[in-house]
DNA sequence: GGCTAATAGTGTCCATTTTACACTAAATGC
DNA sequence: GCATTTAGTGTAAAATGGACACTATTAGCC
């Protein structure tokens, strides 16, 4: 079976930029190829549209297939650039239509299926070489990531608490900040408009561990 | 002749808004259709994507060929989504990448080509019915544009003295702004902030007409 | 020429936000 | 108990943003 148009087509594919935080760093979620071209190299999942499906849709279900992600049906994904350069891919014309969304990593089941070899987190500061224009899609989605964080848009700024356990003491809230953004942040600035912007109660427990103990927190809701 | 996949791909388009502002208003071109689907409605410029061509060569390609818009080859395309829904084109599945641009209207010239009755401007408060889901793309377009003059990103705003005559007054600087921003801006907190941000040029030339007439400036350049 | 209408031009003050900055407190491990 | 590690706490200065009202100079009309 085949298919016919008058006029030549390009492939359409979507591709997704899983961020997390893991072991304090930035990391992302890339696939080791099973088949040519670029067979064996590292690549960020994504794979062909079918017809009957959204982009975003198509982008859920490419995670699914290739790194077995599941349960986060609902994981929002956030479409931000389109890639179609002429040689982009070996394959022939090929448009990508790219997404990123930022995951807590603790809830991901990870494994490596037909399409892609395995599947791994790697520290955005330590990656491997990338298969086709890959490195510079994850460039682009790290600057759209930062944007989720900036102070000025709090709402989206909310995304944190879903990277950081129930309950949390300021300073473990402070380093996801941190990291995302990409800079230290001051102590007492941060500490003030972190409390000051949400509504969070004391949960009694504290952390143990080297240093003095800190206070753990429960987010209640956001202060208007 | 024809060309043959092993599996379905959809079209790939791209659709541009060219926004400009004339009398005073914000307006976009648009352009007539003269075939099905959608025949004789408005529509945004765009169409389909050539196997040699990348995606902002192809929106530069389509609005030369459907608005007769020509020595503008460097006009700077901004892609800013890429809408994919499964029934967006009743001809069949079809991609389009959008992108939007800001132009000093009267070094276009605008005209209807064969595929395109006509071309047109419209007031972006007073659009008519388009075609396809291309009010929805107007609206995300506008969204974008506005924040190119995000006073808080300089460098993108100085894509208003394109936009301006090669000596302006501060009046008239302020109603471009006040245009693209779509609110009313305070006159002495925008020519304090205007005169800090760039620095000006007097000409010695004044305008003339009713009321005071008003010193003309020249830009010299950025101010770091 | 004198009036009216229209537009240009000009500073200050207050509120808010942002940034810089250093010491004490409570735990762990040796 | 001592060294190390991390938590916790407040203030002052600077920068920014927003509000606000009157005088100056022209055109047009009578």
């Amino acid at each position: 079976m085949s298919y016919k148009y008058k006029h030549p087509r390009p492939s359409v594919t979507t591709d997704i930029l899983v961020f997390s935080i893991r072991n304090k760093r930035l990391q992302i979620l890339l696939v080791q190829r099973g088949i040519e071209p670029f067979k064996d190299q590292w690549a960020i999942p994504g794979g062909f549209l079918k017809m009957d499906e959204d982009l975003s849709t198509c982008a859920a279900r490419e995670l699914r297939e290739e790194t077995g992600v599941t349960d986060l049906a609902s994981l929002p994904l956030t479409q931000f650039h389109t890639y179609g350069a002429v040689n982009r891919d070996p394959r022939g014309r090929t448009i990508s239509v790219a997404f990123f969304t930022l995951v807590p990593s603790d809830q991901l089941t990870v494994r490596g299926t037909s399409d892609a070899r395995d599947a791994r987190w790697f520290p955005l500061d330590d990656l491997p070489i990338l298969a086709f224009d890959h490195s510079r899609i994850v460039e682009d989605g790290r600057a759209n990531l930062a944007r989720l964080v900036d102070p000025e848009i709090v709402d989206s700024a909310k995304v944190v608490f879903d990277l950081l356990p129930a309950t949390f003491s300021l300073s473990e809230a402070q380093t996801v900040f941190e990291i995302l953004r990409g800079e230290k942040l001051d102590k007492r600035n941060f500490r003030k408009w972190f409390s000051g912007t949400w509504t969070l109660q004391e949960t009694g427990e504290t952390t143990r561990g080297p240093g003095r103990p800190a206070l753990l927190y429960r987010l209640v809701h956001k202060t208007a």
